[in-house]
RNA sequence: GGGCCUGUAGCUCAGUCGGUAGAGCAGGCGGCUCUUAACCGCAAGGUCCAGGGUUCGAACCCCUGCAGGCCCGCCA
């Protein structure tokens, strides 16, 4: 840090001549402040030049800038609730209190500030401050004032500089955890428990993804991270549990994109005695509902663009007839899996000798349709290939009864009325192991063991969190709604490159 | 894994034909009692992502690597 170690040592040497006068530079708190919104509704509706001094105030929150002209100061607060405009003068701070002031105060620093609320005669409400106070110093200079902090790789390994320098960030991330207090709500409204289950699991299972290994010492035993929740789940549902959900992470050792990242939340909802019809239902509610707590967090165009989008019911396609219609194969499901490995293969998806069917139709129902399906659409009733989890249809034969929900091109759910026969759920797991080598749902001996005592007819759905809130809070990239993004190591060490000629 | 693009002051960005780098903001000094991207003046600030090569001379051309972005592929 060439110049950078300048500034910092200018700062430094403000904090520490502030000390030698006996201000502590990193006091332990600052009572009874009030937002600096609450000051702001204050003085709605006052006229330019008006004065509240029966009504001292006390602020807090970040210096944005310094405004000095001579006998005058003006400083922009930032606190969680908004902005508000420190005037600072003579008349209010004295000749030598404002020379102090202005001696120690940068851009970035945490300050404390009482005074009384006015409206300057440019009118922006303004504090018009007798006394402030230093709460923490900032070492480091904040990005510039008016483009703010831009580079994305910063962005992302350095939230905090991001969050603290750019307001729609910290809006947007607000607007993350009110949307997943609004899901949470709904859910307990519908009559769900909220419920946890372990992380660590000896074998992770219940969706098809590389898990992470970890070691447990005390046991001397590899175990792996979760990549779903959905059967420890329905082991609830076994033992009596009739309406559950976990929101939580889960991780899959996977590469990173717009719209998949390696740890993420994911939402899973289980329901007994009910089928896939009644999850449908809702789902849409619950989209409904949380697209409305969306609107806070965004422009009034997007917000209504989001709301009608989401405003049931959602369109309804079944998987055989879009796909058929889509790629010009009718008959798609009577096609020898020759003939589909071919297809698969010609739309660039990774086609091996052994690739069962169901692999290579979801290759086809993701290039011919998934682009297409822009608004939210249920796609219903996948070929019995395509899932080892979910129930034969009731009236469709080589059916399961399932529904995925797509948005924008992507998936936001998947559910199924759930596979409850013990026998055939052991059947299922070992169809795919026999086709699929690795590439299979790894087989939890306990979870076929739970179903052999019971479990009630069931639904179940599983919605990644992300992708949600992308849709919720109109972002086109994951990362905007993961606060901490994993990144690669930022200094490896540089060697030689081996194929560079010597010197000479 | 493949293609394209990016990396220069604390931040946002210029940098022509290869001739030892520039602006604005922030910071320093001075001025100004109503600014709000305040303004005016002065001075200062650089591992041009890293390593190598070509050249009298490289931010610029070539090679390799690293990080990031976009597209494609892979991945429930």
């Amino acid at each position: 840090m060439p110049t950078g170690e300048e500034l910092e040592r200018e700062r430094r040497e403000k904090r520490e001549s502030l000390s030698r006068t006996g201000t502590h530079a990193y006091p332990h708190n600052y009572p009874d402040r009030v937002p600096t919104r609450a000051v702001r509704d204050e003085l709605k509706g006052s006229p330019p030049g008006a004065i509240h001094p029966d009504h001292p105030r006390r602020v807090a929150g970040r210096a944005l800038s310094i405004r000095h002209l001579g006998r005058t100061a003006f400083v922009p607060l930032r606190d969680q609730s908004g902005e508000l405009q420190l005037f600072l003068s003579v008349d209010h701070l004295g000749e030598e209190g404002l020379r102090a002031v202005l001696r120690w105060l940068d851009p970035g620093d945490l300050v404390g500030a009482e005074g009384i609320p006015v409206v300057t005669r440019r009118g922006e409400p303004s504090l018009a401050v007798r006394s402030l106070t230093l709460l923490a110093k900032a070492l480091r200079p904040p990005p510039e004032k008016w483009h703010g902090l831009k580079d994305p790789e910063v962005r992302l390994r350095q939230r905090y500089v991001d969050l603290l320098s750019s307001p729609e960030t910290l809006t947007r991330f607000t607007g993350r955890s009110v949307i997943l207090r609004a899901l949470r709500h709904h859910l307990d409204e519908e009559g769900f428990l909220g419920v946890e289950t372990p992380v660590l699991e000896r074998v992770a299972s219940g969706a098809l993804a590389r898990p992470f290994v970890t070691h447990y010492n005390f046991l001397d035993e590899d175990y792996q991270l979760r990549i779903a929740l959905e059967l420890r789940l329905k082991r609830l549902i076994v033992g009596g549990f009739e309406k559950v959900y976990e929101i939580g992470p889960v991780f899959r050792n996977e590469d990173l994109d717009s719209t998949h990242v390696p740890e993420f939340s994911e939402l899973e909802l289980y329901w007994a005695y009910a089928d896939y019809h009644d999850l449908r239902a809702l789902v849409e509610r619950m989209l409904h509902h949380l697209a409305r707590s969306a609107a806070p967090f965004l422009s009034p165009e997007a917000a209504e663009r989001i709301q009608r989008s989401f405003t049931p019911p959602f369109a309804r396609v079944d998987f055989v007839h879009a796909l058929e219609q889509h790629s010009g194969l009718p008959g798609v499901l009577d096609l020898p899996v020759e003939t589909l490995r071919e297809k698969a293969r010609a739309v660039g998806a990774t086609v091996t000798p052994s690739s069962p069917a169901g692999y290579c139709l979801d290759k086809l129902f993701a290039h011919h349709v998934e682009p297409t399906l822009q608004e939210p659409t249920f796609v219903e009733d996948h070929p019995r290939s395509t899932t080892p989890l979910a129930k034969q249809h009731r009236s469709l034969p080589g059916r399961v009864e399932r529904f995925e929900l797509f948005y924008r091109g992507f998936e936001l759910g998947n559910a199924y009325t759930e596979l409850n026969d013990p026998d055939e759920q052991l059947a299922r797991f070992e169809e795919q192991r026999a086709t699929r080598g690795e590439e299979t749902y790894a087989l939890d001996e306990d979870f076929v063991e739970a179903l052999r005592y019971g479990m009630p007819p069931t639904t179940g759905v599983g919605m990644g969190v992300e992708r949600l809130l992308m849709s919720l809070l109109d972002v086109a990239s994951i990362k905007d709604v993961v606060l901490f993004p994993p990144t690669r190591r930022a200094d490896p060490p540089s060697r030689p490159s081996p194929s560079s000629k010597p010197s000479g």
